[in-house]
RNA sequence: GGCCGAGUGGCGGAAUGGCAGACGCUGGGGACUUAAAAUCCCCUGCCCGCAAGGGUGUGUGGGUUCGAAUCCCACCUCGGCUACCA
């Protein structure tokens, strides 16, 4: 090879040794620059190592990251693993390895991949959610949300210690009433049982009824779990949104799952019994139209109110309903199911009676857990009263007739007193109707439950709990923090719910200093525990005694940009929110939301194919005849088109691969070059071929191939107008487009200014110069090494990033197009600062403009500056 | 079913009220070479035409405007998320 080619093997690990040899993306906590803490989404550390699409996000922030050190800001851009997570553990239970052993070995991987593409993370910040000095202060965070309760009136948690406790209450009553009130409680109501998983899973890691990971049957059964109070804040949670800058999309599928309704609660009265039903609706203006009631299957008033000869119905069908997975429960293809009760109710608007079914579609653990049914006006209603002939009545008109069942709002009709009302107006009626009786009350009801917090796992972080043999909960005192993990042989669930931690004998139990005997909590915590917090570590990633010192967190937070998947919109996006509001309610944070931006990286699509009746066909069944597709076996002609990538299509790009075939830049620049950030985007290795062309052009137009030193044409001589304004506009276009995350049209600018460069004869030094300054954010190995060879002793990453003069970029001369009724005539050229006045007139002065408006008359000339003429006839 | 996003050359995309297709890929032609690779130069939306030139064109149909890929209305297609929350 000659010693002046383009080798970036050998840039890429020289730049990447010396970066972190002289440690050149080390962070101070101080200094008089501005800071700009940029965040990335903490990667799980899995076996198959990276794919394309983290490089996508992580290039952007580095741009930015580089980008921003080069303006004068401190920058924080820091890494590290939540390397909690089953993969370890299944691994372990199939093949005995440590968790522990494997997640270090995915980690080590890992970091090699990420310093691989050249990144400019500190670090010595890197964190790790499963290192006890990490973990002792995820279980500290723990005990805070144990040890606080929430304020409703100030809106805000609190220390338990400030609770107002009753007076006169037992001990036992005294200790219940604080534990219902504790953010993080114990509960016994029926979870997400996840056989398969052999735990627990919270509502949002349960999609379609299924596990989210792993795709495996979820039931509801009733266990002993843990759960944080996160219900609390909804309204809090709601508020901030309006305070972030972040995508609406994202807030929205946020407020969604909150899901806040206003509506009211009403009291119906079973017949017979002293006992009411208390339901919740968003339309009680459609009280007269309720023609039966619907409890969920669990509601606690079923036993009571079921007359004898219906019990056995009832049982049979209650059974059926519990062991139903939530996959069955929500498949829109089965019928509604319900059984009747034999019990009626008092429509209190108009003391009808109403029969009072149960059905699987009505959820316990929403609102009340029963409702009024009005089948006229709503979908689900409808369907049920349809299937088992049960009476429809209308009871708002709408505004233009429709068939079947209508939500909407309209006119109140067959409604007593009340018909004739606006939707609207009646709810308000209405609601002050029930509150005047003693019938019912306005109310608000959310979507969102408390978070269902513990896992019967082995591979988490242990809960700093003890449960004394007199059945007290006990918390650990935050000195004997961090409890860690225990040694066992085996860390198989149990099956019965019984956590592998329950195996560890010596473990389990605990002496107090009292002598009482304790066990330990056996439950761990989710993997969402050690994310909900990583960005307050990395401020302060070794302090022994806090999690974060309080000053370097005032100077370093908010982050100012989170870049990441939108797949965690309402996972890790609100619940680390959350944490984050209590730390702020205790004076451990100083601002009330975490992340000020937020920006989402768009998937990255693997090739695939398909034949002419659609059926998939896996990458390596495919062969390429004069640039076309064809199945190699069957010799059919394939039809390309994007997938997500994916094993069984085997159409999965490696990034070690890409890196080794056109090295790290191009990579990155590929990464970027592909299409706006937060777009889908099929990957093409053509493409990555054409980024790489560009950086072996930049080098050439520098570097003599055969000597390695510059080329003769670059000399120390002043640049022409025409190259100088070319590069003013591209600092120009560059820096803007950094800004707005534009990386695409920004390496499409470098891409015409290197063009123009390796044609001219003579390529003035300042000019190189300058412009490898402005590639290094994108491309930083190939931009150090060409500064290296214009004589520069030391990196790049800190230069100021080039200033563009505005007279230099502005075109002397402009070009305009002379439209006769919108239909390009001519073109003329005329000096940039011309008045319109003088455009008009030189427009008018076309011969082929004179032509095509013949002798007609000019209504209007329309002058648009830089771009056209337009004459109105 | 609901919500969100997107439809522009052979492909990725650019242009967010002002010359549609920047930049890159692919394809074609040429230069260099014994030859090839690499590199460099030229062409490359579609249709008609030998050409000069003309017509047409941003999913479909309508509208607003001197002017629409861009704004408005209706529809079609694809992708993602979500799913009985009363």
């Amino acid at each position: 090879m000659d010693k002046g080619a383009y080798d970036f093997t050998a840039i890429e690990k020289k730049w990447q040794d010396y970066w972190l040899r002289n440690k050149i993306f080390r962070t101070e906590d101080n200094g008089n620059k501005p800071k700009f803490y940029v965040l990335d989404m903490f990667p799980y550390p899995s076996g198959a190592g990276l794919h394309v699409g983290h490089p996508e996000g992580y290039t952007a922030s580095d741009i930015i990251a580089r980008y921003k050190r080069m303006k004068g800001f401190n920058v924080l851009h820091p890494i590290g693993w939540d390397a909690f997570g089953l993969p370890a553990e299944q691994y372990a239970i199939k093949t005995g390895t440590h968790p522990a052993e494997t997640t270090q070995k995915n980690i080590d991987n890992m970091r090699r991949q990420i310093r691989g593409l050249g990144f400019s993370y500190d670090w010595n910040r890197e964190v790790n959610t499963t290192d006890i000095h990490y973990f002792k202060w995820t279980q500290w965070i723990f005990l805070k949300l144990f040890n606080s309760w929430f304020d409703e009136t100030q809106q805000k948690a609190r220390p338990i210690e400030e609770l107002p406790v009753p007076a006169g209450l037992s001990k036992e009553e005294r200790e219940q009433y604080i534990h219902d009130r504790r953010l993080a409680y114990e509960s016994f109501a029926p979870v997400n049982w996840c056989p398969e998983l052999g735990t627990v899973l919270a509502n949002e890691e349960v999609v379609g009824g299924v596990s989210e990971r792993g795709g495996f049957p979820v039931i509801r059964k009733p266990m002993r779990q843990w759960m944080l109070r996160i219900t609390t804040y909804c309204e809090r949670l709601l508020a901030g949104l309006d305070q972030v800058d972040w995508p609406e999309s994202i807030k929205k599928l946020q407020r969604d799952w909150i899901g806040k309704s206003i509506g009211a609660e009403v009291d119906f009265q079973v017949d017979g019994f002293d006992e009411v039903i208390r339901v919740f609706t968003t339309r009680p203006d459609t009280l007269f139209g309720a023609t039966y009631m619907v409890m969920a299957p669990e509601h606690p008033l079923v036993d009571v109110i079921t007359p004898e000869p219906y019990k056995v119905d009832i049982e049979t069908y209650r059974k059926q309903a519990a062991q139903k997975s939530d996959l069955d429960r929500t498949d829109l293809a089965k019928d509604k199911t319900g059984q009747f009760t034999g019990a009626y109710a008092i429509n209190p608007v108009n003391a009808q009676k109403i029969p009072i079914w149960i059905s699987d579609y009505v959820l316990i653990s929403y609102g009340t857990g029963a409702i009024m049914a009005v089948p006229a006006h709503d979908d689900r209603d409808w369907e049920f009263a349809t299937k088992f002939e049960l009476p429809i009545i209308q009871v708002v008109q709408p505004p233009v007739p429709v068939e079947g069942c209508f939500t909407g709002e309209g006119t109140a009709i067959n409604s007593g007193p009340f018909t004739g009302l606006p939707t609207v107006e009646f709810k308000v009626k209405i609601t002050e109707w029930l509150e005047g009786k003693g019938l019912g009350t306005k109310a608000i009801n959310y979507k969102l439950r408390d978070w269902l917090f513990s896992r019967q796992r082995y591979w988490g972080e242990p809960f700093p709990i003890l449960h004394t043999e007199d059945g007290r909960i006990i918390a650990l005192d935050e000195k004997e923090l961090p409890l860690t993990l225990p040694e066992v042989d085996d860390y198989k669930p149990t099956g019965n719910g019984e956590p592998p931690l329950a195996k560890a004998a010596d473990w389990l139990s605990v002496t107090l200093p009292d002598g009482a005997r304790a066990r330990r909590e056996t439950n761990t915590m989710p993997q969402w525990a050690g994310s909900c917090w990583y960005y307050l570590r990395y401020i302060d990633p070794a302090n022994p005694n806090a999690a974060v010192d309080p000053e370097k967190e005032k100077y370093w937070m908010p982050v100012d940009l989170y870049i990441g998947g939108a797949e965690h919109a309402v996972l890790h996006l609100l619940y680390s929110r959350f944490w984050h509001m209590l730390l702020y309610d205790l004076g451990y944070v100083s601002t009330p939301e975490p992340f000020t931006k937020l920006i989402n990286q768009g998937m990255i699509l693997g090739l695939s194919y398909k034949d002419k009746r659609g059926v998939l066909v896996p990458n390596d069944l495919v062969e390429e005849r004069d640039g076309k597709p064809y199945h190699k076996e069957t010799g059919e002609p394939l039809d390309e088109f994007p997938a997500k990538m994916s094993k069984s299509l085997k159409n999965v790009v490696n990034p070690d691969e890409v890196i080794s075939r056109y090295g790290a830049d191009s990579m990155r620049l590929y990464e970027m070059f592909m299409g706006p950030l937060e777009a889908t985007k099929p990957w093409n290795m053509r493409g990555v071929e054409g980024v790489h062309r560009f950086l072996g052009k930049a080098w050439r137009a520098m570097i003599d191939e055969q000597t390695g030193h510059l080329v003769p044409q670059v000399q120390d001589t002043p640049a022409d107008e025409e190259t100088l304004r070319l590069l003013h506009q591209t600092i120009k276009k560059v820096g803007e487009d950094i800004e707005t995350f534009g990386f695409n049209t920004a390496i499409s600018q470098m891409m015409i200014f290197v063009n123009h460069l390796s044609r001219l004869e003579v390529r003035p030094r300042q000019v190189v110069e300058t412009f490898v300054l402005v590639l290094s954010p994108f491309a930083p190995h190939i931009a150090e090494e060409l500064w290296h060879r214009l004589g520069r002793s030391c990196t790049l990453a800190y230069e100021t990033w080039p200033a563009y003069d505005p007279e230099l970029v502005r075109e002397k001369q402009i070009e305009l197009a002379v439209q006769v009724l919108g239909k390009i005539k001519d073109r003329i050229t005329v000096a940039a600062d011309a008045s319109d006045e003088t455009i008009q007139q030189v427009a008018l002065a076309s011969e082929k403009v004179q032509a095509a408006i013949g002798n007609k008359a000019i209504k209007k000339v329309i002058v648009i500056k830089p771009r056209l003429v337009n004459i109105v006839l």
